[in-house]
DNA sequence: ATGTTC
């Protein structure tokens, strides 16, 4: 029997709320945090809340949650997040460390002249309205129509990479303008691009021991933001039209079987294409990169799946079959099918696992982590972390900051222990790794 | 995360 922590439905929560963490990690989980995941319970409509070991303190709904309403339910965009579709995208490379390492210097001057990153920065490609709206309606066949996808990829994404249901009415002329300069760019924060070299794998696996991988993690830049702002600002608005109750101001929501609700779930799903579009492109400007440093190597397409975002699923909750409207907010799908891409923080592995298909992983609603998770503010890692206690941190990873920053805000250092967080998936028994990624060389955004 | 004020 794999642990969690079980809240029972208390006081005026309506359902029970799981927290899937070891004993070890619990112990760094913010009051805070918990609070967040608890207050979630409390949403009328809401049939399942679910903690990863990567929570931490969060808009609304923590990170490393995962909220599931009953049909007619609330649909928040705070529990899917400001930056919708956020996910990641493992390559292959065929390639060995040996011949990767006379290059990696150059290899990092190129990604940081050749891969558009930065807050505000702009894409290198034009597109025009109708081409974008095209983008975010379809996602990536769109990219294939306008002969802008090199292979068939689709099955190696997530919903095939074209979010159902995205319609782009439902998205402000704001959104607009600010998404379609940023379709490929790396943007900021916790985004990067990584090589890395797989160190430890399973026989059953698709990677070799050695071999060199790229990791990309981005979402839907300032478009996804500013849908998830502009419907924050509508779903206060229409609390007292549906004679809703908000247990805090950052859980509004919307009735899903309202217009308005109707209306986020297809901006929700232009903002997914978006992401889907973004990272696929992004991969194109690595290609040229490659074609001009390792000829020999061809990049291959591993995964790419989101870790925010709300889909209708079928769970059996109370025991009972349902279709629900699932909310992972930092947090993964893991289907017994599928693999799931942790990132490590900057500095650490990041692993590649798949589903132990246990009695857990359906209580965990097919869930799992999304990454180290925070374990100081951006601010308080500003303040505590010195230089050189981050550089020592990094080892012998080189790293680069898109934007010339310090990067003591993504130190290692301000966040948890990727390994604690691995190993507290195997003790729940919600997942296992099949593959660690070690970094060599990474660009941050 | 973010044209850094959710």
């Amino acid at each position: 029997m794999g642990i969690y922590y079980n809240f029972p439905a208390e006081d005026d929560m309506n359902c029970p709320v799981k927290l899937f963490t070891s004993h070890r990690i619990y112990q760094e989980i913010e009051r805070e945090a918990l609070n967040q995941l608890l207050t979630a319970a409390t949403v009328p409509g809401v049939l399942a809340v679910v903690g990863m070991p990567d929570l931490h303190q969060g808009y609304g709904l923590p990170i490393g949650g995962v909220m599931a309403s009953e049909e007619g339910g609330p649909i928040s965009p705070g529990a899917v997040g400001f930056d919708i579709n956020c996910g990641v995208r493992l390559l292959k490379t065929g390639l060995t460390l040996e011949e990767l390492n006379n290059l990696s210097n150059n290899l990092l001057q190129e990604l940081r002249k050749r891969i558009p990153a930065g807050l505000g920065k702009s894409s290198s490609l034009k597109f025009s309205e109708s081409e974008f709206k095209q983008i975010i309606t379809q996602g990536l066949p769109a990219l294939a129509q306008l002969n802008l996808l090199d292979e068939v990829i689709l099955s190696r994404c997530e919903d095939q990479g074209s979010f159902p249901g995205a319609d782009s009415s439902a998205v402000s002329k704001k959104a607009i303008n600010r998404g379609i300069t940023q379709l490929n760019t790396l943007g900021s924060g916790n985004h990067f691009l990584e090589v890395q070299q797989v160190v430890n794998s399973q026989p059953e696996s698709d990677f070799k021991q050695g071999e060199v991988v790229v990791m990309l993690h981005t979402g839907s830049r300032g478009f996804g933001h500013q849908i998830c702002k502009d419907y924050l600002k509508l779903a206060e608005k229409c609390q007292q039209k549906y004679n809703l109750s908000f247990p805090v101001k950052n859980l509004a929501h919307f009735p899903l079987n309202s217009p308005e609700g109707q209306d986020y779930l297809a901006a929700m799903g232009c903002a997914a294409n978006f992401a889907y579009a973004n990272r696929e492109l992004l991969t194109q400007r690595l290609r040229e990169i490659w074609r001009d440093l390792f000829p020999q190597s061809e990049l291959k397409l591993y995964y790419d799946h989101t870790h925010n975002i709300a889909r209708w699923e079928t769970h059996i909750i109370a025991g009972q079959e349902q279709r629900v409207l699932v909310h992972r907010k930092g947090a993964t799908r893991l289907s017994n099918d599928t693999p799931a891409l942790i990132p490590g923080s900057m500095g650490t592995s990041s692993y590649v696992v798949k589903s132990l298909n246990s009695e857990n992983t359906a209580l965990a609603l097919q869930s799992t982590a999304h990454g180290a998770g925070r374990k100081m503010s951006r601010t308080q890692a500003k303040k505590s972390i010195t230089q050189e206690q981050h550089r020592s941190s990094l080892g012998e990873v080189k790293a680069v900051s898109s934007s010339g920053g310090n990067m003591l805000d993504e130190s290692p250092l301000a966040y948890k222990d990727i390994s604690l967080v691995i190993d507290s998936l195997q003790e729940s028994q919600l997942a296992h790794p099949i593959a660690r990624l070690k970094p060599l060389v990474v660009l941050k955004g």
